[in-house]
RNA sequence: GGGCGUGUAGCUCAGCGGUAGAGCACCUCGCUUACACCGAGGGGGUCACAGGUUCGAAUCCUGUCGCGCCCACCA
């Protein structure tokens, strides 16, 4: 196709389905466990099915994508496995919302009804996100994609919890939870989100029992405990002081009475009370609290729940029952206050976990649970980081990473929601406690044990009932997607997969899963595999808005990236994400910096539109191109020039993107193609042409391009003359510096590049006369340039015309002695190397000196006032002394500019 | 209370021991046969502050101040 035929401005919008089209229906990125080539591999980090395609999943998935086509190009066995989470809370929620809609709940359609509309849901909005992937040019071998929840998950699944139970390192206990009262399920810790809350903290008065024969002289007759949870002092069991405390020593192991109810406590002494918060004396609830929990078992206190599962008071709440947790705060403090046992209130500020999926404050709460043991898990994960098997880039999430390893406490894996793996545990219904969400200790009667089994058992092993029932319960998300690395490929089976790309290569995400998810598939991957389930790990930033702000739907700042890639194209999109990708610092996102980057790729397309109009019927595989497809002919020192700065933006793009700076692999190429390529390059060959290296320097830099801005590239590249129709950019060879510039030849080629540099300089010197002077292009100008090497003042001869043309000089006159700057513009270039212009008849002198004139005086005036000021005692020193600096900065800027305008005049009068 | 990060041109950010950089915005000139989503030129910075190390510091060290984020059971 002519160049003619081709708009003046990229139309990003057919171009990119064409070509996803094109690459999906070829399965041009599937891998071959059996192929050829060193394996590079990654899992994606699976986006949940709950939503649609949002900045970080671009942001995420653009990296991916450089880092996989970029490895494909240099001829590894590139896998990239693609897949979605089921998201356990998160999609059992949106699906509930939709319920909601219909006046409905889950429990009126019964569990099995319920989870077939999630899997509904799944189903459209899974393949949603899938498909917005797809547009975001994600070169996954979409063959291979799988969902958390298909039947070889499962499979693996069932497989790993065995494994761990089996080991001793999955087990069931009652123990205090974290407690979500609106998903009516547990959570575990990292699932809480704390908050800093204005609360207070109330003063309560609890009186010593009336027990005559043990009040002895000196003893006090009440305790006054600080809460910020006057509600739940219903199910305190103790009061604990600190033993060395003074004031409480005498009351140790005494009672006091519980107000508003009957109930007697006993004063306890542990050396975990702090002496200096509140009054010394602490109110200890070990089935509402995770501190008086601890205490609670070490002095074998007793657990007394006082809530539903939706945070409402039971029966243990005597007159409360039935009130909202929150409702009954009020109302005992109001009553407390009544009878005279609140002594006072104080403003305090204290943090409140909240539940990370539906934001509602979480409360501790007792219940029988599923844990995993995860120290010995743990301890593999740190090892494999500290010896440096697994390394964070940037490295410094190493010691977040290690910090949380190192302090990490037994994992809460079982929730009590519909949607999810469901535990592989059988209960034996005749010997099995009725309810598992038990309150009372002893609660784990069951006579036969759970049978835990990969496959469903028909009938107890113990008493052999035939009467079993599963466990409710499913597992938390991220228990499956800890598998992802391995499961993804196979496992349990030992398939050629999971051989050839076990472990991935490099794991790409944002800090806000570190957590969740990677320290997770760390556990599983060393445990289940032996070996840690990724060499690297790349953090990525956050995306924020354009004034920093976390984007969200509520603050309504949410910039959605398919509107982004429908206004500026999917290209220019994801340039912005590489180029903005500096490690370290989160991203602000503003449509201008993507508006910059839109103009880049229309800036590829016209050079490639000149270059196509200007190549012709060229035929790379022609005799000026040597046998490997490099070394054609370099006829003139900017070819040798254009080729050197390609050789060194090889080499520079190269090791940015396996370091991982893209912003910095994305910057070099944008560099070289504007500013080198189009801005020099492409001038100089308006003059002399060299088809060969035209052809060149452009297809390297397509394929530089291409793991950034693959539409477009693919594009560009089926336009040139010699590419055909079946082949496809992503699968060219990435150029290495001796494609480019073979060694043999990098002498001569840099010798003239320091020419060219040379030619470069004085074109821009002469330039800036004509800009700064304001003479219009119509008007000639004469220039003279001072070299004092003689090599100089040969080459500039040779080049002479050049110059002339490029720099719209009329005439060049060599010199080897500098001239009389009188009446003439002066730039210094460089030591030895001066150019002089004469402005007679192009200013106008008289006008300029008057200009001039002018300007000297305004300033001279102004330094004036302002010397006049600094010596001014008074201003000095009583002024602030930020403004004494200023006016001091300000002076001897004005002095130096008035010094260079009086230099000027002097050359400017005759 | 710990940990991490960050403060550089009007804005967004690179640079992290050797003469202050980019993009955007701004000003001037320009429709030169790829591109006005363009070209040429220009102005603009005591690199948060204070000490120290060094021949030399935006860059290293110490401290101060400002701004983020993460973790932690002080009721």
């Amino acid at each position: 196709m002519s160049f003619e035929e081709l708009p003046k401005v990229y139309e990003p919008k057919e171009v990119e389905e064409k070509w996803l089209k094109r690459w999906l229906d070829a399965r041009l990125f599937h891998a071959d466990a059996n192929g050829k080539g060193e394996a590079f591999s990654i899992v994606i980090p699976p986006p949940n099915v709950t939503g649609s395609l949002h900045m970080g999943h671009a942001l995420n998935n653009t990296l991916q994508d450089i880092l996989v086509r970029y490895k494909r190009m240099k001829g590894f066995n590139a896998l990239w496995v693609p897949g979605t989470d089921h998201a356990g809370i998160a999609t059992q929620n949106v699906v509930e919302r939709e319920l909601k809609k219909e006046g409905k709940k889950r429990q009126d359609l019964g569990r099995e009804k319920f989870i077939e509309r999630v899997w509904e849901w799944k189903k459209k909005s899974g393949d949603h996100i899938v498909h917005q992937l797809k547009r975001l040019g994600s070169s996954c071998d979409w063959d291979r994609e799988r969902f958390t929840m298909d039947e070889g998950l499962s499979r693996a699944v069932r497989e790993a919890f065995v494994h761990l139970y089996e080991k001793k390192l999955i087990f069931r206990d009652l123990y205090l939870i974290n407690w979500c009262p609106r998903c009516h399920t547990a959570l575990s810790d990292i699932e809480v989100e704390h908050q800093e809350t204005n609360g207070s903290l109330w003063f309560i008065r609890y009186p010593t029992a009336p027990n005559p024969l043990l009040i002895k002289e000196g003893v006090p007759g009440e305790v006054i405990v600080a809460t910020t949870r006057p509600e739940t002092m219903l199910g305190d069991t103790a009061v604990a002081v600190h033993p060395d405390d003074e004031r409480y020593k005498a009351l140790i192991g005494q009672k006091l009475k519980l107000p508003l109810t009957d109930r007697e406590i006993p004063v306890i002494a542990d050396h975990r009370v702090d002496k200096d918060f509140g009054t010394g004396a602490v109110k200890v609830t070990p089935a509402h609290d995770f501190n008086d929990f601890a205490l609670g078992n070490d002095h074998k206190l007793p657990r007394i729940n006082i809530f539903t599962p939706d945070a409402h008071m039971n029966e243990n709440g005597g007159d409360y029952e039935k009130m909202e947790r929150f409702e009954a705060r009020k109302k005992i403090v109001a009553d407390l206050e009544e009878k005279g046992f609140l002594v006072k209130t104080e403003p305090h500020k204290l943090s409140v976990g909240h539940c990370y999926r539906c934001r509602t404050v979480v409360e501790p709460y007792l219940s029988l649970q599923w844990f995993v043991k995860t120290k010995p898990l743990a301890e593999r994960a740190l090892q494999a980081v500290r010896d440096g098997r697994t390394a964070f880039h940037p490295e410094n999430w190493t010691k977040t990473f290690v910090n949380w390893m190192e302090n990490i406490k037994d994992w809460c894996i079982s929730r009590q929601i519909w949607w999810g793996h469901r535990i592989p545990a059988w209960y034996c219904e005749q010997a099995t406690a009725p309810n598992p969400l038990l309150n009372k200790e002893g609660a784990l009667g069951e006579v036969c044990p759970p049978i835990v089994a990969r496959e469903t058992p028909t009938k107890c092993p113990k008493c052999g009932s035939a009467n079993l029932r599963q466990e409710e319960d499913v597992l938390d998300t991220w228990f499956s997607s800890g598998l992802w690395p391995f499961s993804t490929l196979g496992w349990p089976d030992q398939t050629p997969e999971l051989k050839k790309y076990y472990p991935t290569s490099v794991l790409v995400t944002a800090h806000d899963i570190i957590f969740f998810w990677v320290a997770r598939m760390m556990m599983f991957g060393l445990e289940m595999m032996d070996e840690a389930p990724f060499k690297d790990v790349y953090i990525h930033a956050l995306v924020r808005d354009a004034q920093g702000q976390k984007m969200s739907k509520s603050k309504g700042n949410v910039i959605d990236p398919l509107v982004i890639m429908d206004q500026f194209g999917t290209d220019a999109f994801r340039f912005t994400l590489a180029a903005l990708a500096a490690q370290g610092r989160d991203i602000k996102l503003s449509e201008q910096v993507i508006e910059g980057y839109r103009n880049f790729a229309n800036k590829i397309w016209n050079a490639s539109r000149f270059a196509l109009m200007n190549l012709g019927e060229f035929d790379p595989a022609g005799p000026t191109v040597g046998a490997n497809g490099h070394s054609p002919l370099h006829n003139t020192p900017y070819d040798h020039w254009i080729l050197s700065k390609l050789r060194t933006t090889v080499a520079a793009v190269s090791s940015a993107i396996e370091g991982y700076e893209f912003d910095v692999a994305a910057k070099t190429v944008y560099q070289f193609f504007w500013h080198d390529f189009c801005d020099w390059y492409l001038e100089f060959s308006k003059l002399e042409l060299s088809k060969p290296v035209l052809y060149q320097v452009l297809t390297t830099s397509l394929t530089l391009l291409h793991p950034f801005m693959p539409f477009l590239t693919e594009e560009i590249a089926h336009r040139l003359p010699g590419v055909t129709d079946g082949e496809s950019v992503s699968k060219w060879a990435f150029p290495t510096t001796e494609s480019v510039l073979p060694a043999a030849s990098r002498k001569t080629a840099e010798a003239d590049a320091e020419v060219v540099d040379l030619v470069i300089s004085v074109i821009e010197a002469v330039r800036t006369v004509r800009g700064e002077n304001r003479i219009p292009p119509s008007k000639e100008m004469m220039s003279k340039v001072f070299a004092s090497s003689a090599a100089r003042r040969e080459h500039l001869k040779n080049w002479a015309s050049v110059i002339q043309r490029l720099a719209r000089t009329a005439s060049l006159e060599i010199l080897d002695k500098p001239a009389a700057p009188k009446g003439m513009a002066h730039v210094v270039i460089a030591e030895g190397l001066e150019v002089f212009i004469p402005l007679e008849g192009l200013v106008d002198f008289a006008a300029e000196v008057q200009r001039l004139d002018k300007e000297i005086g305004k300033l001279k005036s102004t330094v004036d006032s302002r010397e006049k000021r600094l010596q001014d005692a008074n201003f000095v020193t009583r002024a602030d002394p930020e403004v004494v600096e200023e006016e001091k900065a300000s002076l001897v800027g004005a002095k130096s500019k008035l010094a260079r305008l009086e230099e000027t005049r002097r050359n400017f009068a005759t």
